[in-house]
RNA sequence: GCCGACGUAGCUCAGCUGGUAGAGCGGUUGAUUUGUAAUCAACUGGUCACCCGUUCAAUUCGGGUCGUCGGCUCCA
């Protein structure tokens, strides 16, 4: 029997004798990479290399070099851990086991709890299953069968996982004397399993849900390569090194301060000027767009909120009424009420709409101590926020008008690491059918009209309208929601928001709740991990630190400061007594943009010896030329490292 | 909130099996006057997160509280 067998680019044709694997004419058809191959792709689907061919045909193979390979490997990765946990465990009841983007993990339930050191043991116990090359077998068994086998090692979670598939028959790999359900493939043995490293060990709800047992899981990882594998170790170091919880400590950017409260930020002078650029820009944009400011206040009566719905429905993330005289008041969660009041004070003809209202409006919301992350999750956050007022037919252009405005906001900072999501209807939400139509595809088209690549979160829309969100990735690539259009129903029929249409009558307008940046703190903080804390020179807190080399020029060098500053440039003068190389040190450690030079040379010329950051000496310029490169990066809001 | 780990000077960290603590950086003072990533010296600095307990004696052991970190779950 004749079939073709694919590697990448390279194909050869083998003939199968009778019984024959596909493993054993890999071995013969490509033995050089033999090790790297480890499932294929027979009509589509992905098959274990045990597969005995029983048609002619192409036959793909997959290998650790594709994304399909590694996370076979991976997955089989995790099977070798538990296979290892058993023999070291034999109480543990296995729940899954997923390859992930980053590895793979276990969940496990178990008496013993385990220690970081309990990673080299089981480790070790790993490596000594790799180097017995056992053999991945799969069998295909009646359901009932499993969940007799699974009964009678106690594994009550595979059961209940086995009681929710719908199929007659599942499949079973074993390797040595362990057994596991699963889809597979799997890599032909255990000896495939060279380069891989147990990473954490982390509570995790079965299931996900809260209402269940909490397990353990622990992480890990695999490669195809020792190289891969160091590569990912020293990757994962240089992330922490971007991390800007470190990073706000050594810049003196932010705190967070345990006398105060968990989750409330301290903007540092450093800190906050680098916040105040963002506004101002956050601003300037806003009036070139046709936005209008207002601010409110920071609580209100709780009738407010009862109207609203926030007391119904986000109560849990709202802190307790405040009493004031005879009324409760509460802390604001969200700006939107505030806003809908405001359009309220006067009647609002069509003509009126769209009305954009911005504000940099600071809430409060409880969240459990456990989310709580740097300036990624806290307690009270200021959000870039708008909410806008459209009628029906101005909706698409509105929707439009912010993700342009987004698009503009995430490009001028140089983002590069951002997803976008469409969330749909929930399963509980308010609204007619044709509103959340109609919502759902003015988001969809305007996506789609401004060519933005996204992916449907199906259901994960909020209960009074569709969304669309666009998720930062931190240095350690988790995502965190930042800007955000929301369309909204529910609160203008809440609190009978109307305008008067062309007709004379009263019509209701639809509302857009907005933001470009997601929330001041957040942006922040991801905008610290985007830089590496090596901000713009539009946004660093010094733009340029004047070193003079001796004392003798201190008084130059506070004149060329003066000079900068008298435009708007901040300049500012290391006098300390220690050497220039202590000073330029200590500059590049802040990751200060320029660095001035100025000894008697420079003195005598009206001159700086330049230093850019991370590229060293750049040689001497006039002063006058050099305020006005400084100028230009500012204003072309220039990038660099 | 839940599971686990952790909490020592402003910062980064040492401190073995209980005998009330150290280093480097920083800060202050003095000397040095220097050409592109750390000049030298002296001094300064800690209720060992907090509370309770065990003990002759607790930074060290046990319990609790608070906080941080990694996850789970949730959101800007």
């Amino acid at each position: 029997m004749d079939i073709k067998l694919v590697l990448g680019d390279h194909s050869s044709l083998y003939s199968f004798a009778r019984g024959e694997s596909v493993l054993s004419a890999v071995e013969k058809s490509f033995p050089e990479q033999k090790r790297s191959i480890v499932a294929a792709r027979v009509e589509g689907s992905l098959v274990d290399l045990t597969t005995v061919p029983s048609s002619e045909g192409t036959i793909e193979l997959v290998t650790t070099g594709s994304r399909e390979g590694l996370e076979i490997l991976r997955h089989s990765a995790s099977h070798i851990m538990a296979e290892a946990i058993k023999e070291l465990y034999p109480d543990a009841k296995l729940a899954i086991g997923p390859a992930i983007d980053s590895g793979f993990y276990y969940d496990i339930d178990m008496a013993r709890t385990l220690a970081p050191d309990d990673l080299g043991v089981i480790e070790e116990k790993m490596h000594e299953i790799t180097q017995r090359g056992e053999h991945f077998v799969r069998r295909d068994v009646p359901i009932a069968e499993a969940v007799q086998l699974f009964k009678e090692q106690g594994d009550q979670y595979k059961v209940e996982i086995l009681s929710e598939i719908p199929a007659t028959t599942v499949s079973l790999y074993t390797q040595g004397a362990f057994t596991d359900l699963c889809r597979g493939p799997h890599i032909p043995s255990t000896g495939y399993l060279k380069h891989f490293k147990l990473l954490s060990i982390a509570g995790a709800y079965w299931r996900g849900d809260e209402k269940n047992k909490m397990l353990q899981r622990i992480y890990g990882t695999a490669f195809p390569s020792k190289e891969e594998l160091a590569g990912f170790i020293t990757a994962r170091e240089e992330a922490a090194k971007r991390d800007h919880r470190k990073l706000g400590q050594q810049l003196d950017l932010f705190s967070i301060q345990e006398q105060a409260g968990p989750g409330l930020v301290f903007w540092h002078p450093k800190g906050a000027i680098v916040r105040k650029e963002i506004e101002d820009f956050w601003r300037a944009e806003h009036i070139k767009r046709g936005y209008e400011f207002v601010y409110t206040p920071h609580i209100a009566n709780l009738e407010l909120w009862k109207t609203s719905g926030h007391w119904g429905f986000y109560q849990q993330n709202m802190y307790s009424p405040l009493q004031v005289d005879e009324e409760q008041y509460m802390l604001k969660p969200m700006n939107c009420p505030f806003h809908i009041l405001i359009y309220k004070s006067q009647v609002r003809s069509y003509r009126d709409l769209p009305l954009r209202w911005a504000e940099l409006g600071t809430v409060y919301r409880y969240e459990k101590s456990g989310v709580l992350h740097g300036l990624l999750r806290v307690r009270g956050f200021t959000q870039d926020d708008a909410h806008l007022f459209v009628r029906p037919d101005q909706l698409n252009d509105e929707v439009k008008g912010v993700l342009d405005f987004t698009r503009h906001m995430i490009e001028t900072f140089g983002f590069t690491k951002y997803n976008i999501y469409l969330s749909t209807r929930p399963e509980h939400s308010v609204g007619s059918d044709e509103n959340w139509e109609m919502a759902t595809e003015a988001l969809r088209v305007a996506l789609t009209e401004m060519q933005l690549p996204y992916k449907i979160d199906p259901g994960e829309g909020v209960f009074y309208g569709p969304k669309i969100d666009v998720k930062l990735v931190d240095a350690i690539g988790r995502e965190w929601q930042g800007p955000t259009v929301q369309v909204d129903f529910n609160l203008p029929e809440r609190f009978d928001v109307t305008y008067i249409g062309e007709d004379g009558k009263e019509h209701r307008p639809i509302m857009l709740h907005r933001v470009v940046l997601g929330s001041m703190e957040r942006f922040f903080g991801t905008l610290i991990e985007q830089y590496a804390g090596a901000f713009p020179v539009w946004l660093a807190p010094v733009q340029v630190e004047v070193v003079p080399i001796t004392d003798v020029q201190e008084e130059y060098a506070a004149r060329v400061a003066d000079r900068l500053s008298a435009r708007g440039i901040r300049a500012k003068v290391d006098t300390r007594r220690e050497k220039m190389q202590a000073k330029i040190r200590d500059a590049e450690l802040q990751k200060v943009p320029y660095i001035a030079v100025v000894g008697a040379r420079e003195a005598s010329a009206d001159a700086v010896a330049v230093r850019k950051r991370h590229e060293g000496d750049q040689g001497a310029m006039q002063v006058d030329e050099f305020l006005e490169k400084v100028l230009e990066d500012i204003r072309t809001k220039v990038i660099f490292s």
